[in-house]
Order: C-alpha cells, then structure tokens, then sequence
DNA sequence: CTGTTAGCGCCTTCAT
DNA sequence: ATGAAGGCGCTAACAG
C-alpha cells in the first residue's frame, strides 16, 4: 500500500538511485531534478520505510533504555529527559521496564546487542560484577545514568555525586546546629542493587564524622521505598529517649512520611524537629521541602547525549559524568529548639 | 560481528531455508537435523536479526503507543499494563510522549503508518473531530484507552464509563445523607481535549438531578490539575456561607488537596466534610481515601491485547468495551455532621 | 550529475 | 525433508 522509493522514481522519471539521494540530502543533485523529486514525493506522500533503511545501513536507529521506571517520580522525570532528547534526534526509543531481577537480568544479556539497538541506556540500575564485564566488552556503546560504583569504571556513566549530596545535607543540618541527626532511607542491599542510599549514607556518615558528631546506630532505620515506610520508621525514630532534633530522609517521597510522622506525634516543623530530603521532586516545592535537588530531567538528557557522541566518534575511554547537586533550603529545616 | 543465519547454515552443514524453518518452528524438519541446527545456533549464539526480518515479514514487530504520560500517576499504570502485556509477546514498543498539543497533532499524523507501526496505542488523548476521519482510515489497527467522545465512534476503543463513575461517587455521597455536596476537577477545556474530568461532572449533575438536588454553580470549581491547585480550590469553596459537607474530587491527586485543604480549615475528614476521590492510586489505601476504582493497570493491558487481536484478525466493526468501575468506600466519607 | 547494480539478513515459494 | 532462488525497500559503490 505505502509507495516506495521505486515509485517516485518512476513518477519523477528518474531513477532509484536519484531519489536516495535526494532523500539523504546529498549535495550532487541538479536543483531541477531535486524538485521533480521532491514533487513525486509529496504527490506519493511517501515516507522511506524506516526498516528497510535500518537493514541497508546496518544500524538499528533505535536507542534502548532499561529502565525501573514506574516505582517513582525520580525516575519518570530521568524518563523524561531521555525522550525529550531523543525525540529530536533520529532515533525511536524502545523501552525495557525492568520489575523483576530476572528481567534485568534477561535485559542486559539480550538488549545490548547490536541487532536490537545502537545504543542502549541503562537508567538506576548497577550491574553486578559479573555484568559489568560483559557490558564492557559489548559492541553496542552503553550509558549508564544514575548507577555508580567501584567497579563501573569501565563503563561510560552519568551520575550525580550522591556522596557529595548526603554530606552536603547532612552538613546542613550540622550548621544549623543539630548533632542528633537521624537518617531514613531504602534497604541498603537490594536485589536491584541500587547505590543512592548507600551513597547518601555515606555522606551523611562523613559528616557526622567530619564534625566529630558520633553515630549512632539507632538513628539510621531503613526500609521499603515509600511515604508509609517511612512514615512508620519515622515514628519509631521519634519515640526514642533521645530523638533525633533532625532527620534526613533518602528521598523527598519518604520525607514526606517523615512529615507526616512529626506531625501524628505533635511536633512541630521545623521548630521541634528539622526535615530534609533528597530529589528535590515536584511536589517538594509546594510542601516547602529542604532537599537536596539532583537534575533528574537534566541527567536523562546528558545520558542521552552523551550515548549520540559516542555513537558519531567512539571514545577512547570510559566517560564519566558528575552532575551537581544543590541543596534547596526551604521552610522544613532551623536551628533546633532550645 | 553478529552471526548470522548463513553463518549458522555452514556450520550446521545445511542449507539456510533448513535454518530458517527451524528458527520459525517449522514442523516439517527432522528431528535430527532441528538437533544440528540448534547446537550450532547455541554455538554462535546466534539470535536472527529483527530487522531483517521485518523487512521480509513486511511486518514492523512494533507497537507504537502515543502518550501524555508524565503528568499524572494513573497514566504511568496504564502505561505499565501496557508495557507489561507487550512483554510477553514478539512486539517491542516505542514511546511517543506527548507534552503538547502540537506534538500530539504530529503524531496523529506520522506514527499510524504501517512502516512505523503494526498498531498504536492512544493513551488519554481524544483526537478532535479532523483527527478522527483520518485515524478511522488508518490501514494500521489504532486503539484508544482513555478516550471518548461521541464522535469516536467509529475508532475502537477501551474506556471507563466516566459518566457512571461521576454518578457512583456522587450517589455515594447523596446515599449518605449529603445535598451540599461539591465537585473539583480539572479544566473542562484543554488543548489536549481530555474528557474524563467532562464526564466525571455530568456524572455528578445527573446524580444531583435524580436525587432532586439543586445544582449550585458555587459547588464547581476547576483548575490545573494537581494537588496544591486543588487545596486552593477546595479551601475557596469550604469558605462558601454554605459550604458543602462533601466534595468529589475528579481524581485521588485532587483529592489529596481537598483532604489538606480541609485540615488548613480544622475541618475533620469524615465528620465536617466527605471527600471521595477518582482512580484508586496506589496511595489512596493509605490514605484511606473513599474512591473511584477504575482499572488503570488493566487498561493498557487490555487495550494491547485488543491490538493484538486485531492485528490477528481485522475486527469487522470497531470494538468498544468499557472497563467497570467499582465504589471503594474507606475512611474519608460519612453522615454529615448534624 | 545520474542510472544501474549489488547487497543488508531473513522468509518463502518452488523444485527436488 | 531440504536446498536454491527471489524479493522485502533502501543505500552505496560503480560506471558512465
């Protein structure tokens, strides 16, 4: 039904190969026959099919992102980034959501292959040491957003300081004046393998260190991800003998819950109890939430980017992206009460 | 780099039409040359390369799903109904997201083509009436979730009777003994033309009607989606001479405001004011928001597997199916206080 | 400048 | 049951 190549050839009196190049912009066409073309084309409302055009020129033109997206804001907003930017460029991009350890197990052996895609992205996630060197050795050029360790140095990656971040919050908090600072986060260990909390958390214990604040281990509780979750962690917190005067929640979603469990025990923010969380999502501007903005969308788009050069000039070495963080001081942060 | 199926055809010693078969699950092979032929697959861990056979197929293996997701918690459900149902099958599926209106006409236009797509997916988004005739012609299968209209009708489709859905949650209220009741949507006219916060109203006016309660114009407000929006609007309308003792909020994300809204007042939930909700979000149980349940999950899933069908076998007129929708009464509604 | 030709990797007849 | 050949629509290299 949709005409080919072929037939705005014939219809242009021209041949095929003319109308290729026609298509592909080259310079060495007499305007007059371009236009005759270009006419055919638009009479035929042709389109050149993109699949035959992947096949002749042996690339994909498809970018893969590997993604857990639908478990929170954080990672719709990276999402975000990712098809904004490739919705400019040539590129479609086919979507892997990763629910399970299996499937990301299954998607990182089969996604990246170049019969699948160019390019693949690879959003939150940190393979484990036996993906990481397959990865590496993979002829397909990966970026990997939002997931750092030790032993990622070979693979191209954009992540934000979560280190950095954790001190930078939990620094605040101490120059505010608090030294009973609690800290609410994810498990540390998941099957996922996700590194921001442990990352947060090392910062925050750099802090405390840094300011000869000691740490005590009744004041970190992790669990599920999640306002509830946390709320209930929270509440368990604020009922110790000594509670903490300030706490520091992994993420703006789960310091909200700690929000809200200040609030079922009466106590009043910032005045009684100082909140900070982490993302700076939509929802935090409007609470008034301190936090700690990460450039979720930005990170996306710079993943994105940075997969397209390596795509045109191949790197030479792994590349490795810092994006900076900025803690958002709002109304849920003070000096504690006396 | 990537083996391929002539590749595995010498190896195996066979020609490649055998090789073909086999990957197609031919019958008509030996059982021993099948056995041949699959060790040297596994031995070349060769994987038959998609383009190409979509070129040969003339089939694109992809659903295209048009979307305007990022906005709001219930469309990431769908879109996980969808993403998950396409998982199963041999379909990858590429995104489309739609941030405006000018994006949504271009994809209206350029997606639904056979050398895009072997189906689409529109998500929430109601084609106007020029859309709609051209869409209706499509040679490839599109079906709406989420979207309707009167002028649909010659589009499939899977939706939720928002009509019943705005009637079940306003006869809730009415049930209970309210007459002073309130309703808080989004814009009834956007760019994007969405319908559900139109139909949810005429719910709740043919509600009131038959229950013979007035309807009063102070009793409607609208205003951008989201939830501080909502509180605003919420906290206007409890500040009525006569303000209403329930309030049905167009989604569980307005809700959420009016709930607030009604705390900035010192009003309790459900003694001074019922507030009922619409879609049932994750968050909703917590909460223990009264609520609309619609089916987001399954939405996406059914509407691909209503894709699939018809790509299967062409319907011959358009398929309409509308998803129930169910009352879940929690902790936010009650008696008017005397 | 432009027409022609040879693949890209796979599927599908058509013979054998 | 299986090998060989043609074609899917396009690009690129090669003549002219």
């Amino acid at each position: 039904m949709p005409s080919t190549i072929r037939d705005v050839a014939k219809q242009a009196g021209v041949g095929l190969g003319t109308v290729s190049r026609v298509i592909n912009g080259s310079p060495q066409v007499s305007a007059e026959t371009r236009e005759r073309v270009l006419s055919a084309i638009a009479a035929l409302n042709f389109i050149p099919n993109p699949t035959a055009r992947r096949l002749s020129l042996g690339k994909t033109l498809t970018i893969a992102a590997i993604v857990p997206w639908f478990t929170r804001p954080a990672e719709v907003e990276r999402l975000r980034g990712v098809e904004n930017t490739l919705a400019e460029s040539e590129y479609d991009l086919v979507l892997y959501n990763v629910e399970t350890p299996e499937k990301r197990d299954t998607y990182f052996r089969d996604v990246p292959r170049s019969e699948r895609a160019d390019g693949v992205l690879i959003v939150s996630l940190s393979p484990r040491d036996d993906d990481v060197e397959q990865l590496a050795h993979s002829t397909v050029p990966i970026v990997l957003v939002d997931a750092n360790h030790p032993s990622l140095k070979s693979l191209n990656r954009v992540i934000t300081d979560d280190v950095a971040g954790g001190y930078a919050a939990t620094r605040h908090l101490i120059d505010l004046g608090h030294t009973c600072i609690g800290y609410i986060s994810d498990p540390l260990e998941t099957p996922f393998n996700f590194t921001s909390s442990r990352d947060r958390m090392q910062g925050y214990r750099q802090a405390l260190t840094a300011a000869g604040v000691p740490i005590r281990s009744d004041y970190y509780r992790q669990g599920e991800h999640g306002r509830y979750e946390a709320r209930r962690l929270a509440s368990e917190m604020l009922q110790l003998p000594e509670r903490p005067t300030a706490i520091f929640a992994a993420s703006d979603t789960q310091a909200l819950g700690v929000l809200e469990a200040a609030q079922d025990r009466n106590l009043r923010v910032p005045e009684d109890l100082s909140v900070i969380g982490y993302d700076d999502i939509e929802i935090s501007e409007y609470i008034g939430l301190t936090t700690i903005r990460q450039m979720l969308y930005e990170s996306g788009k710079r993943g994105v980017e940075l997969l397209l050069e390596v795509l045109e000039a191949p790197a030479t070495k792994p590349i490795y992206e810092v994006l900076p963080t900025e803690l958002i001081a709002r109304k849920t942060t003070a000096a504690p009460g006396i």
